[in-house]
DNA sequence: TTGTTGTTTTAGATGTGTCTAAATTTTTAA
DNA sequence: TTAAAAATTTAGACACATCTAAAACAACAA
């Protein structure tokens, strides 16, 4: 089954917005992260329901059938063994890999990426702490949580994020907030759910609740 | 000057149908080696002519302009660039490589290369011999000859190809016929103008005229 | 100079992915 | 239960790159 371009960044796009919500994907949603608008998105979710990519009736949403979730992951495999070159081996920061990621994952090659998988060493996890899917198309699943998710006094080690943004990332880089750092909850300030951490260090960092939903850790 | 997948194809092939002929390319030709038809490379020149990337009259055939030339160069310096890296760095083979870099010189990126470049080695050749234009758009003009201009006792280094198909490739690498060997030229069958040749550890190996011109020594 | 041949261009159509504007359906709130 | 709001879909159009068939042009031989 071959998906053009634009087929992988629609399916691509649902599987992970079905991966952070529930089963249903909204066509409103799908718009919103690709960047376009309601209608085109209709269109395209018949063409890939004709093709039996996904499960589409209308108004009601759609799920990935397992080919149409196959391909995703293919795109998802390619999209982060690629930033794990950019930065591991061409030494761009994890802030700067993201769109170039977007455009190399959609080289068609099985044994280009099975080379490249093996080039790196087989790494396990991206550089934002994602997961790697498997050539034989399983992936890891994360028990990952949020640094909000934390009680006070209770310790873990940054293992991800779940935000991509340049401006993001750069802000995790400034205050060395970076993947293997061990942390503990201090506090959480009422007045706006400010979060205040401790470092190996001591040293006391504060960040907003936004930033602490999108710091990912293991216990 | 941003140019789209398919005109970065055109340009790349005026360039090079201008390198190996006369100055004005025409119609015919470009149809041929991008297997499309005339019609379609007519629509195709009339844009690129708007976009001032080459001059074109009807009829006339073409040539490029100055900022076309140049967006043809930076195509063919990813491209090399890549085939370069799939070759040292991901052990393919020389004739495994074309397609795959068909694909890869069309991402977008000044950046990416240029550290590609750098990680690389900044190679001057390709796996085919063929140089990499730099990033300021100079490119090393070739004194390559055919092995058939070589006369009878003339001696030479195999530097490069003409032809990129897998097939010659496969049939030069198990003849051992590869870039670096010095060979000689022994004789020209009168008949048929088959070619013998002799390498170095004294071995006679016949070529026929049509490889002979497309493998490419220095003297 | 004229006619033939081969090349090149125009005219009109197709497929892909997108859009706006209007219509439809679902959800929510009264 | 019904009306308003929100989400979704249809209808009709456009841009890009392509195609076929037919017309226009160039080059050459008689």
């Amino acid at each position: 089954m071959q998906a053009s371009f634009t087929e992988e960044n629609y399916l691509k796009a649902i599987y992970h917005l079905s991966e952070e919500g529930r089963q249903q994907v909204n066509t409103n949603r799908i718009a919103m992260v690709l960047n376009t608008k309601p209608a085109s998105v209709t269109d395209m979710l018949k063409k890939l329901s004709e093709k039996n990519l996904l499960n589409y009736t209308r108004y009601q949403g759609v799920s990935l059938t397992d080919p149409g979730r196959n391909i995703a992951l293919k795109v998802i495999r390619k999209h982060r063994l690629w930033e794990f070159f950019l930065v591991e081996k061409l030494n761009f920061g994890w802030d700067e890999v993201h769109d170039l990621a977007e455009q190399l994952e959609h080289i068609q090659s099985v044994e280009l990426i099975n080379r490249l998988d093996s080039f790196l060493g087989f790494p396990e996890y991206d550089p934002h702490g994602d997961p790697i899917p498997k050539d034989n198309g399983t992936i890891k699943c994360y028990d990952l949580k949020p640094i909000s998710a934390l009680h006070v006094g209770e310790t873990g080690t940054i293992a991800g994020v779940r935000e991509h943004s340049p401006l993001f990332l750069q802000y995790l880089e400034k205050m060395n907030l970076v993947i293997g750092k061990k942390i503990s909850m201090e506090e959480v300030i009422a007045y706006d759910e400010t979060v205040v951490i401790t470092t190996e260090n001591n040293q006391k960092i504060n960040i907003s609740k936004a930033a602490a939903k999108n710091i990912l850790i293991t216990i």
